[in-house]
RNA sequence: GGCCCAUUGGUCAAGUGGUUAAGACGCCACCCUCUCACGGUGGAAUCAGGAGUUCGAUUCUCCUAUGGGCUACCA
């Protein structure tokens, strides 16, 4: 069989790889320094499990002053939407993280091993495709194209025996005359890799998270050149991943199972294996009570834009998916509290192998924690940047009260025990809606209430100290027969209106409408002695 | 079905052939406090099950169960 004039027949224009290879130079790297890669699909949404993988990637080339980079796997023109590039982008912008090598929005690579797209490097892929149809490694393949799961099983069904441990493609054996005959028909082609595998053989691989795996070896004549000159996603990835010189692919753990595949791929092709890195996926519990993977249909938090959306501090997101990725995060975290996580020393050792459950109420105990370490100033110029996205009105609202809000911002802020009450810009309107609206009262016992704010405003007059303000309240509810002595009221509360807590928070609702509102004397000061009298007097209606 | 991966409290988890099996979040109680918070102390709660190896197994081996993934001309 002459493989080499087949191959011509195939692709009569195709590029020599020698000619590809001189552009692709050896990274000369120094001891221990990682390159790896983020390449996501543009499908228009950037999934958390898929950030989370960035993630990895990032910090393992951080540590080694390694190279990261981005490229952009656009070989899916169905699924790919318009735009979509754009949100890969925007993410890791807003998060601060910024590839060493890149293609950028208008089409210029930065790095020398580009192009960064995949859907401009199908001459190299058509290159490599010819060179294994010339070493008889792969072959065309004319057979009814497959799509989707179903599809796939009821041609298998046809095609193979499903006891058979190896997937041989009819195609495999066709004569060049056939081809050729096919070819003047107009029909076209897919490229198959020609396994050399029967389906009894096992092969070993290390995987830098789960350990050594053993598997049985791929026996299956897959497709690495679809029928449009595309190739899948293992042909790309074995290609792309040694031209640029990845040393480390990390990637969610639905590819372990294909590794053998791409392994004998790397093998035909003549090259060297990567490391790999299997991180486990971010789940979330099912209605059914089981673990599944966090899915954009079902899970909001699943698309990255979600916290962007709902004003989480990146740092809180990046130090949450830390604490998941990397059990020592959070022992390190609370020995250096002032630290960046910048300066965590991240070591694959530690990546846990469990697929984690997403888990919202500590992303927001460490957000409560990134934001009570800021200045109110801080904390006003990242609400007003997220306002202005998604909040229009309260926006125009901060910028016309500046200095006021940010008053209000700094309430038991900007000491040592900092108040940790916000989690995310979205809940700062509701939370501090009082100081910009006369609020609404819900009021549980308005006999009482009454009877103590109509006492309290007689005798009202503006504190300068904290002192003052607070004798008045005791003095007004000493004279209502409320506690002063709170011991005292624990011990018989029957005897008592109730006690100086209670007196507060008659004031504290009349002056907010909550409950749980900030020290009330700096309330007041800010408030001013026209509106607090304004708010108390309504509030007796 | 086949092939892989996983299994320590509700969640994230440390840990090792002999431990009172760390810590964090959440929950509960108490303390601090002239109010809301913050903070502090304490508490409930975990080695999936069964065999084997061993003086001894959460740790090593095997089996089972459960969950997850893959089995596409998707990634």
């Amino acid at each position: 069989m002459d493989y080499k004039k087949i191959a011509d027949l195939l692709f009569p224009n195709a590029k020599d790889v020698k000619q590809i290879e001189s552009l692709y130079p050896k990274r000369q790297l120094k001891e221990g320094q990682v390159v790896s890669r983020f390449a996501p699909s543009p499908t228009g949404f950037m999934h958390i499990g898929n950030f989370f993988q960035m993630f990895i990637s990032y910090n393992l080339t951080r540590v080694t002053d390694g190279i990261f980079f981005l490229r952009i796997e656009d070989t899916d023109f169905k699924r790919e939407k318009k735009d979509a590039v754009n949100v890969v982008y925007e993410v890791l912008k807003k998060f601060g993280i910024k590839p060493d090598e890149y293609q950028t929005l208008d089409g210029v690579d930065i790095g020398d091993y580009g192009p960064y797209v995949q859907s401009q490097r199908l001459e190299i892929y058509q290159a490599y495709a010819k060179k294994l149809v010339a070493e008889g490694k792969a072959f065309p393949c004319f057979c009814r194209k497959t799509e989707g799961k179903e599809d796939v099983l009821k041609l298998r069904e046809t095609k193979f025996n499903e006891d058979d441990e190896k997937e041989y493609d009819p195609c495999r054996n066709l004569t060049f005359e056939e081809i050729k005959q096919k070819i003047e028909n107009g029909e076209k082609f897919a490229i198959r890799l020609k396994t050399k595998n029967t389906g009894k053989e096992r092969i070993k691989f290390y995987d830098l998270i789960k350990g050594e795996i053993e598997a049985k070896a791929n026996a299956k004549d897959f497709v690495i050149l679809k029928n449009d000159g595309v190739p899948p996603y293992a042909f790309a990835h074995a290609i792309d991943d040694t031209l640029m010189g990845t040393t480390i692919v990390v990637r969610g753990e639905e590819y372990i199972s294909s590794t053998p595949a791409h392994l004998e791929l790397f093998d035909a092709l003549g090259f060297k294996h990567p490391t790999y890195c299997h991180n486990p996926l971010i789940c979330k519990i099912g209605e059914n009570g089981n673990r599944r993977k966090i899915s954009k249909r079902f899970d909001e938090e699943a698309d990255m834009r979600y916290y962007f959306e709902q004003g989480y501090p990146e740092t809180a997101v990046l130090e949450y998916l830390l604490n998941i990725i990397n059990s020592g995060f959070e022992i390190w975290r609370a020995n250096n509290p002032d630290k960046s996580w910048q300066e965590f020393k991240f070591g694959v050792k530690e990546i846990t192998t469990v697929a984690p459950i997403f888990d919202l109420v500590k992303l927001n105990d460490i957000s409560k924690n990134v934001i009570a370490k800021m200045s109110a100033r801080q904390v006003y110029e990242n609400v007003l940047n997220w306002a202005k996205d998604y909040d229009k009105e309260f926006y125009k609202l901060l910028v016309e009260n500046k200095e006021y809000a940010i008053k209000v911002f700094n309430i038991d802020r900007e000491g040592p025990k900092p108040r940790k009450d916000i989690y995310k810009w979205s809940m700062i309107e509701d939370t501090f809606d009082y100081m910009f609206h006369k609020p609404k009262l819900l009021i549980e016992d308005k006999a009482k209430f009454n009877a103590f704010i109509s006492s309290y405003l007689d005798e009202f007059t503006f504190p300068k100290e904290k002192e003052e303000w607070f004798a008045k309240v005791k003095e007004v509810a000493g004279k209502l027969g409320y506690a002063l002595d709170n011991k005292q009221y624990k011990l018989t509360p029957e005897k008592f209106a109730g006690n100086v807590a209670k007196a507060c928070e008659h004031i504290r609702i009349a002056l907010t409408g909550r409950k749980d509102a900030p020290d009330l004397f700096e309330l007041i000061q800010i408030l001013g002695e026209e509106e607090v009298k304004d708010r108390l007097k309504s509030s007796l209606d």
